[in-house]
DNA sequence: AGAGCGATGGCCT
DNA sequence: GGCCATCGCTCTA
């Protein structure tokens, strides 16, 4: 595909449409992204804001690499690192339209609907079975593809969901009407 | 050394 | 819509 990983904003657009799988032992899981946010290192919002330490630095490798960060004392989310080793930027992988492996994802989660199985960052984090330890790794060494199913005709643009700082930045993006939506 | 808090989700009303 | 569980990281002292 052809995906640059060139800055976040410009690659949370690009994401938007291709199908994300992670392959495990137990099979694989995956669906079509239809939410990300950017972060960057010169907004307020972003973890890498204040320089790297040792819970971001996988966000300061190159474009293409993965970062998972803990929050909330339970919750894993997943990212997409973009720009170039040291920027400090990537995107935040929000939702998923379920596709690959649904009755795994489902135990995984221990719900049956569709929709409660990959319609969050923290929920489809679960549903694909990524952990902390695979973050740093490249998209290929964390066995996870990127492949585009469509592009999408209606692509809205809105502040980002969750955060105290830059709450007006117009930096997240998610196919209009999609019902996996957060 | 310790307090404060977070790129959330689930359950209750 | 609102509340709160839960804990590692960051900042301040």
């Amino acid at each position: 595909m052809q995906l640059g990983f060139d800055s976040a904003p410009e690659t949370a657009r690009q994401l938007l449409g291709c199908e994300l799988v992670h392959f495990t032992p137990e099979g694989p899981t995956g669906g079509i992204i239809v939410e990300t946010e950017a972060y960057s290192s010169d907004d307020a919002a972003s973890h890498t804001y204040n320089g790297q330490t040792a819970r971001n630095a996988a966000m300061f490798k190159a474009g293409g690499h993965i970062y998972v960060y803990f929050t909330y004392g339970m919750h894993y989310c997943f990212n997409i690192v973009t720009g170039e080793e040291g920027n400090g930027q990537g995107v935040l992988i929000r939702a998923l339209e379920p596709t690959v492996g649904i009755d795994l994802m489902r135990q995984r989660r221990a719900k049956e609907a569709l929709t409660d199985l990959t319609s969050g960052p923290a929920k489809l984090v679960q549903a694909l079975g990524i952990t902390i330890a695979q973050s740093g790794l490249s998209l290929a060494d964390a066995q996870i593809s990127l492949k585009r199913k469509f592009t999408p005709k209606d692509i809205a643009v809105s502040p980002r969901r969750g955060i105290k700082k830059a709450v007006d930045a117009p930096l997240r993006f998610y196919v209009r009407d999609n019902p996996f939506v957060s």
